[in-house]
DNA sequence: GTGAAAGCGCTAACAG
DNA sequence: CTGTTAGCGCTTTCAC
């Protein structure tokens, strides 16, 4: 019917000040019992929803997260997502969401656009921007909290998987099965989780007395369709040059890469061992089930909820690193001597 | 290092007052060329970024559209999310996300406070809500769609898969390929898709002669593990009661029926036939491939957008039903006579 | 072409 | 305990 009531109407209903209504509805001790209690009723009544935007205006910030995504399309992505949601409705705080499509410049503006939503805080995931970056970072009072992206600034603070170990821990599983000629299909190569799962990898490699070997990097950008190229760069190694085992740097295109295979009729593991990364619901019910390393996703989204609040309450954060565990399946085969 | 320069503090270095730079800033005609530029130009050295909350609350509306969802972690609605980001994004319009896991209280709690944000207008995935929503809807002055799901109101609209026509597609096909025993496995009863699937599943097979059976409709909620669950409920049937064909709500719970049926031995599709709905990504990289009905999802998101901005101009809009193909893979057999 | 003033809905001193 | 006042950052009459 009419506008939605404002705390003004409430108060000239009530025959009160809106300051009285406002401390009210803020169940503030220093008003009476009985009008508390008759304001409350009477904002039942009308239905009244208060304007975040005007108290937002007043308070300088709001309680809402701003979130910023290269996209929500992906698996991992929605899951981290997921904890995050959980852990901020919980907290009472909302999120104003914003996707980039990986463009770096449309990260920064989404930066600002936030903020200028009076945002309590911002939380991004999988950051895409580099260098010029961190003169934004710098102006910016609001805490900022970077999921698997790592940056530095006074209010910056960083929760993330720890990529190193994970890349390393898979490529050490896959030299432990025998595997000696390991390829490994890249993700994009902006983002910072990608340089280091291939940091361990390379590591895992020269740990075992191998060479790092260029030419076994196979460029990808961790999409299904990533795997499946992949499989077709392979099937086109002369024999005695080709890998043993796939190493991808997400489980996507590790899924990619098991379908072409089985079209194909390579068959997964005898024919070629495949390692993924992330543990997505549908490593689990892939054919064959994948071998990978878990991303502990829910939990990264979680806890970048739990360190912008907490720099929100202006309490030290630091930064925090989760290792995954190896997550054996049956996409990598043993080797025989 | 200083807070974000307002219009006011613009308006004292440029010696002019801030109404002057509001105009510039909006290149209104009706300040001179010269200080417009002037001021442009020194908002862009300070950094300027606009207090959105400000100016929504000035403006009682701003350049955000509120979208609810239940979740985030289904694929089928994260395609949903990608046609409407890019969709709103390309109209200027930013999104403020909200998900309700599923309960209808909560999504209510939504609306109220994505409205408390003066978000330009809603729209709604899958609502849960029923009934009592009613009331509020013909409160709210803002336009609202809803995508897969049917409400009427003033400023009301639908966006929507036509399911009763893809669920009698699907079973159709079914039906065509010889099957004469089709479980349907059910997805989240409060639901409107839901039901119009399963509508359309009854009326295929009354057209085709085929009595409804309540005991070939298995309880389920669309994830992997009612998939699963589904096929152990096959397993079970004695010989002469078990259907050759399940038709799954959705592909998620397809894709988990078949994950199952893998690893229980049963051949997909020698012993079962296997029917899923959304043509998710990967649906198309099963093993084997799912036959499914398509939804338009890219194209759902993208007319949600389109009929809110439409209404949003006030210009008439109608409400929308896509129809979707039939997508023939390779989980359907066709049986002998 | 530009400035002064009012007000969006709310909260937070400051009085009484 | 309650009312009055001021002001958050912006847009928008209405004057000049």
């Amino acid at each position: 019917m009419s506008q939605r009531p404002s705390i003004k109407d409430i108060a000239r209903i009530a025959g009160v000040a809106p300051s009285t209504v406002s401390r009210a509805l803020a169940d503030s001790p220093r008003v009476s019992l009985a009008t508390r209690e008759r304001i409350q009723a009477l904002a039942r009544e009308l239905d009244y929803t208060p304007s975040l935007a005007a108290r937002s205006l007043v308070m300088g910030s709001s309680p809402v997260i701003g979130v910023i995504s290269p996209t929500l399309s992906d698996p991992y992505i929605a899951s981290v997502m997921k904890g995050l949601e959980e852990a901020s409705h919980q907290a009472g705080y909302q999120r104003l969401v914003a996707s980039t499509q990986g463009d770096a410049e449309r990260e920064i503006e989404m930066v600002r656009m936030l903020l200028g939503h009076n945002v309590g805080g911002l939380i991004i995931l999988s950051s895409r921007a580099q260098g010029a970056y961190q003169e934004l970072l710098a102006q910016i009072s609001e805490p900022i909290v970077f999921v698997n992206a790592l940056h530095t600034g006074e209010h910056v603070y960083n929760v993330a998987t720890d990529n190193e170990h994970g890349g390393w821990l898979a490529t050490q599983h896959l030299l432990t099965q025998g595997h000696r000629r390991i390829a490994y299909l890249a993700g994009p190569t902006r983002g910072r989780s990608y340089v280091a799962r291939a940091a361990g990898y390379r590591r895992a490699l020269e740990e075992a007395g191998l060479s790092f070997e260029r030419q076994l990097v196979i460029p990808g950008d961790g999409s299904i369709r990533a795997g499946r190229e992949a499989l077709h760069w392979w099937l086109n190694q002369p024999d005695e040059q080709r890998p043993t085992a796939f190493f991808c740097y997400n489980d996507l295109s590790a899924l990619g890469l098991l379908s072409e295979a089985h079209q194909q009729g390579v068959n997964i593991p005898d024919d070629l061992s495949v390692m993924g990364f992330d543990n997505v619901p549908m490593a689990k019910i892939s054919i064959p089930p994948l071998t990978t390393v878990e991303q502990r996703t829910h939990e990264l989204g979680r806890l970048a909820v739990v360190s912008l609040l907490t720099a929100l309450e202006n309490k030290p954060v630091t930064d925090i690193f989760l290792r995954g565990e190896l997550i054996v399946r049956a996409s990598v085969k043993r080797m025989e001597e």
